[in-house]
RNA sequence: GCCGCGGUGGCGGAAUUGGUAGACGCGCUGGACUUAAAAUCCAGUUCUAGCGAUAGAGUGAGGGUUCGAUUCCCUCCCGCGGCACCA
């Protein structure tokens, strides 16, 4: 009886025992670094869905081991962030023993599954001895500049009450909790990720092994304009604003320029606005709106003129009016634009309704009629545009743009959509940022030497929502000596974001104990790119362009040797609820895989999440299906050992078997491999329920990645005194494959009339003699024409007739 | 609105350098075994007509290319994911 409970319990010891997953660092293999993506340990445990993935990558490291390669599969915790603070918070718990408690659970609902993790390289980036080369890597990016105080207005969460990043916002919402985010002006320390947005950009080029779709995502999100900066000047001031187009083309068509309510440079022109009071309430209007008010798509345009201002179209001379908007958005480009009603959507919405003027300056390029009632946004023929007039868009930009860096009125420039990282939370568990700031000498450095900066213990996790984090509360710790003149000095209080310790954590599996570097560059050089990464498509704008970034700014300081950390990216679908909902308490469609596991076996468990659908495709739990996978595994248990030669029909089987399995799993075709292995099985069934032991032994090496206790279990019985995995996987032999009998499809105009078996390889003449002593097929043929006859070698004959 | 992915039996899905649509699994129907049930085994299962051989229809809709289209092209519809006043 195929007994799971036992079985699995046994193999688990056994492989632990032996330490049969334990990675070398030997270099006489070659290797293959598959990694999954870490979880983030919460206390709720894992629920059916987070495996999936590493099922699927062990499944593949299982395969790799057995062809020889040395494999490097690990496992570690992010744990640092809000939920486990939010837990302590309300429990009353200090952080690091709930993170603890939670880690050890979660690595012991992993067990259960046989993961070929080696656990003696895990890492997690709560220790300080992870969390040292974190703090590291940030002094790095100080001394470059790359890390900077910045004061400009950011996204706060009034209810997490810390700052955020960009990446932190889902629909102007709090990530964590939902909550709707205000813009507020704060000191904190930001990331110059911008400084490597052409590269994050130009490079995914180099990676070809990246699904398309989350390249794509990148694209977008890094957001790159190319376009000018053109300066228009202010009539009777001194001052100018400086708009960012990428349409200088259109600039003749140019009626009014729109600067963003919150742009620094409303306060300055506050003597030339005579209409002040108006400015001001539209400002505070603004203000008070939410983010999805402002950027609710479908809202009127409002605005308000800045009267007693006129800006000065460099191009012309003309002056034209000044609004302000909320509109245009201050964190983009200038915060200022130029408004051309006529090609452009947004400004002719606005001149509409404040009844500006439009003028076209572009026609279309072939005679085509224009809809009057839009804008006209392609490009075309420039008209009405002085010494620009006739000519084409493209060409007209690049002439325009020479003429104004010429004329020392503006420039060509590049944005981005993409905005520096923002880098500090106000939240106790994450890592100290280890700066230290003297009255005398500012921001000065943590030296080396002193790191890791460890989190100092506290009497409240509590946000203090004053915009400083707890630990700005413990004077023994903030209050110390400037390293640099050795006065009295404070640390900075603000914590590191939880995306910092996962942007690089793929780098320590490869030397998880080296207290002297980050890694060690002869171990680096050996197991770095990541061949393959694993995980969840959310990640593709957040964790991904993180963790690229950061790679690079190591490989420019060279403690790595690559570009880019990961050279294949693949996304893993969803698991939904029985009920087709996301899994979540919720609505109580939660499973738990220590059930499954208990009841069907782990090996059902993995088998079944491989058999659901294709890998990347999101699909609902079913127990029935699980329960058809677990009947396959105990036919699998009930085949018996037969002393005589195997029938031909199941050796070929096999063998095509063999190579499809090895190919599907290569591509994460899981879910036809599993069907491949039931094909087989139902033949082994049809041709008595027995295998020859050489063959028996074949069948479960191929079977032995997906379902590993249960195949190592039958390799001892059938006496191997050494793993299965330590088995190289078996090669099929190519001319048992080879089909002698195939069956071949005769078709009447493009319709199956008849199958015929045949030989393979037959030769047209003889199969037309054949389909035309076919009942049907003369049925068919009777006072017709033949116009033709369309053969195509071992699939089939086309009869075309009149 | 823009970008990406997808739409195939009752259900999950298989099959694309264009060549037998529905593999495999679930479910369902009938049968064997059993006092009975469960489990297991056997047979059937896209729809329509027919006892059957067989015929017709059929991969979101409509057109096109082709001897032949789930696969390629055009025009739509629907679902999911991402971005969203980025000038």
């Amino acid at each position: 009886m195929y007994d799971h409970q036992n079985l699995e319990k046994k193999w688990q010891a056994e492989w632990q025992k032996t330490k049969l997953y334990k990675v070398g660092d030997g270099q006489e293999k070659p290797k293959y670094y598959i990694l999954d993506m870490f979880p983030y340990p919460s206390g709720e445990g894992l629920h059916v869905g987070h495996p999936k993935g590493y099922i699927a990558t062990d499944i593949f490291a299982r395969l790799k081991m057995m062809q020889g390669y040395n494999v490097l599969h690990p496992m570690g915790f992010d744990a640092f962030g809000l939920p486990a603070e939010n837990y302590a918070i309300k429990n009353k718990i200090h952080p690091r023993v709930a993170t603890e408690v939670n880690m050890a659970n979660y690595r012991r609902q992993l067990e259960l599954l046989g993961l070929t993790y080696d656990w003696e390289r895990q890492v997690n980036t709560t220790d300080p001895e992870y969390y040292k080369w974190t703090q590291w890597t940030f002094l790095k990016m100080f001394e470059q500049g790359l890390a900077f105080e910045s004061y400009e207005p950011i996204n706060w969460c009034p209810s997490c009450k810390t700052g955020l990043a960009n990446e932190d916002l889902e629909d102007g919402k709090c990530e964590r909790c939902g909550s709707q985010v205000e813009q507020k002006p704060m000191r904190q320390w930001v990331l110059r990720i911008t400084n490597y947005a052409d590269r994050l950009l130009a490079d995914l080029e180099k990676l070809p092994d990246w699904e398309e779709p989350i390249k794509d995502m990148q694209r977008h999100w890094i957001g790159r304009s190319e376009g000018a900066e053109i300066d228009f000047s202010l009539k009777n001031t001194d001052l100018s604003i400086k708009v960012f187009t990428t349409r200088v083309d259109t600039i003749f068509g140019c009626t009014y320029v729109v600067i963003a309510p919150e742009n620094k440079l409303v306060a300055e022109l506050k003597d030339q606005i005579k209409n002040w009071s108006e400015v001001e309430a539209y400002i505070e209007q603004v203000k008070n709106k939410s983010n999805l008010e402002r950027t609710d798509l479908n809202k009127d345009k409002t605005g308000v003129e800045l009267v007693g201002v006129e800006a000065v179209n460099p191009f012309n001379g003309e002056a034209v009016k000044v609004f302000i908007a909320d509109y245009v958005l201050n964190s983009y480009g200038t915060g200022a634009v130029m408004a051309v009603p006529a090609h452009d959507e947004r400004d002719w919405e606005f001149a509409q309704k404040y009844n500006l003027i439009i003028k076209p300056v572009i026609m279309p390029k072939n005679s085509e009629i224009i809809d009057k009632s839009v804008a006209f946004t392609a490009d075309g023929i420039l008209v009405d545009s002085g010494n620009f007039s006739d000519l084409d868009s493209a060409l007209a930009r690049t002439r325009m743009i020479e003429w104004l860096e010429r004329e020392k009125k503006g420039n060509r420039k590049v944005n981005y959509k993409l905005q520096d990282w923002v880098f500090s939370r106000q939240r106790y568990w994450g890592e100290p940022i280890p700066i230290i700031h003297c009255a005398k000498c500012g921001t000065v450095a943590v030296p080396y030497d002193q790191l890791p900066l460890t989190l100092p213990e506290v009497e409240s996790y509590e946000p203090s929502g004053t915009g400083e984090s707890p630990l700005a509360t413990i004077a023994d710790w903030v209050n110390t000596t400037c390293p640099k003149c050795g006065g009295p000095a404070q640390r900075e209080t603000n914590t590191m974001p939880q995306w910092a310790g996962s942007s690089w954590y793929y780098l320590r599996y490869i030397d998880p104990k080296n207290n002297s570097a980050l890694v060690d560059p002869v171990k680096e050089k050996y197991w770095s790119p990541v061949d393959f990464y694993v995980g969840g498509a959310e990640h593709a704008t957040r964790h991904l362009i993180y963790a690229r970034f950061w790679h690079k700014f190591l490989y420019d300081i060279k403690v790595v040797s690559s570009e880019e950390p990961f050279a294949k990216l693949k996304a893993v679908g969803l698991i939904m609820g029985e009920d087709g909902r996301k899994m979540s308490k919720r609505w109580g469609n939660v499973i738990n895989p220590d059930e499954v596991v208990e009841k069907y076996g782990a090996d059902s468990l993995r088998l079944y999440e491989m058999f659901m659908g294709p890998f990347s495709e999101a699909g609902a739990w079913s127990t029935n299906g699980l329960v058809g996978v677990r009947k396959f595994l105990e036919r699998i248990y009930n085949i018996a050992l037969s002393p005589e030669a195997d029938a031909p029909v199941v050796v070929n089987l096999l063998h095509k078997t063999i190579k499809k399995v090895a190919e599907d799993i290569l591509e994460f075709k899981f879910n036809t491999a599993v069907s491949a292995m039931m094909i087989l099985v139902n033949a082994i069934s049809d041709a008595g329920g027995k295998l020859n032991e050489a063959n028996y032994a074949r069948f479960l090496q191929i079977l032995a990645p997906f379902a590993p206790h249960l195949s190592e279990e039958l390799w001892a019985k059938i006496g191997q005194n050494y793993s299965i995995f330590q088995s190289p996987w078996p090669a099929y032999d190519p001319a048992l494959i080879k089909d002698e009998t195939i069956t071949l499809v005769v078709q009447i105009n493009g319709k199956v009339r008849a199958n015929l078996s045949v030989p393979a390889d037959i030769a047209e003449s003889e199969v037309l003699t054949l389909a035309q002593a076919d009942e049907t097929i003369k049925k068919w043929l009777e006072g017709k024409e033949v116009i033709k006859k369309i053969f195509v070698k071992n699939k089939l004959l086309n009869i075309v007739i009149k």
